[in-house]
DNA sequence: CCTACCGATCGGTAGG
DNA sequence: CCTACCGATCGGTAGG
């Protein structure tokens, strides 16, 4: 009995991490269509045919939720953004490496809408509390990679000696979320193809590759 | 008593004006701060001190009322972003003077938060319906009228022949739309300047002016 | 423009 | 993980 209950335990334990984590994408998957304001304990219950307190029960309220949505985001972008190139040399092989991860995963994004930071983004940033702070801790540890990336490129002499990485940053962070209104809102375009020319000409760099 | 009805009529309808004036001013006011879901007729009511029946009575319906706060916000911004250049030099002049009335509006918004036509297009990018294809045809309108500015300044031989416009112009966009998002979580930037930076870098023009 | 009301949904809790 | 429920708020309507 001791053994069955422990063993049922340790089955029921995974069951719940992993309804965990089910919840936790449907939240992510509807934050990227329809925002974080429309993802409602109700919706996701019944999205994944569940009860609402079943959904909520696992997080205890909906700022731990969201807090838990925010995390996977972040988990999700820095696999598919930062781990394939991280091998690269650091400077500008390795940001020109990020620019085309980067623009890929905005270009045709894992999730049925568009990028969820830049969603939530949009969603939190008129607000306060724990959701927003986490948020801009995301952004700025990012913003911070590709800064110190930027200036090992100069250091190097890779890129001109007048860039101003800062400048820099916030002009290629920019360009790669106007991927996603773009794609939603103004049609067919390549828009792959003219956000990494933007980049390359923020940069400083000639055209084409 | 036909006399008075009239004036009162008048004076009634006039009323009516003003108070869907101010209706519609407030749903593009907390638009920008808190997005187009948050713009609740219960909200408004409370803000405006009316009924809820007072506010939807003006629109008949919640879209409706959206509609009309789609149309504040572009008329604002053609007010503040256009009419100031219009009266420039078709090509190179008039663009560059688009661009630093548009960035000082982004900077610098005409409402408490950031500019509601960005902030709706992440609220309806997902979705279908009456507020998403005004906002798109407003959209496009806008990027057509960037692209013949664009391509003027070219034919003058203002701008490198071998210019994109269509790719200049989603640069453009992205640039300006991206001042938004860093006002509100990046921290305190010189983010009129970076902008303007990156648009002569876009633009293919030499740094400063 | 108001009061009074409708059914639906919200986040969350009690109790199991 | 469930059912059953709480008060609050949602968009909208009836009737004036």
């Amino acid at each position: 009995m001791r053994y069955h209950r422990a063993v049922a335990g340790r089955a029921s334990a995974q069951a719940a991490l992993e309804t965990r984590r089910s919840i936790v994408r449907a939240a992510a998957d509807l934050t990227s269509v329809e925002g974080l304001e429309s993802v409602s304990i109700g919706r996701l219950a019944s999205i994944l045919e569940m009860s609402k307190s079943g959904v909520i029960g696992q997080f205890g309220s909906k700022e731990n939720l969201q807090l838990a949505t925010v995390e996977l985001v972040f988990a999700v972008f820095v696999e598919r953004v930062w781990e394939p190139v991280r091998h690269l040399e650091p400077g500008l092989p390795r940001l020109l490496g990020v620019c085309r991860s980067w623009v890929t995963y905005a270009a045709d994004p894992p999730y049925p809408g568009g990028c969820p930071v830049d969603q939530m983004t949009y969603d939190v940033d008129g607000r306060t509390g724990a959701v927003h702070d986490r948020l801009a801790e995301g952004r700025a540890q990012w913003r911070r990679t590709l800064v110190r990336e930027v200036r090992r490129a100069v250091e190097a002499g890779d890129l001109p000696p007048s860039t101003d990485p800062e400048q820099v940053v916030f002009a290629l962070r920019a360009i790669v979320s106007g991927i996603t209104p773009s794609r939603a809102l103004d049609g067919d375009a390549p828009l792959e193809q003219w956000a990494l020319t933007a980049i390359r000409a923020v940069l400083g760099l000639p055209p084409q590759r």
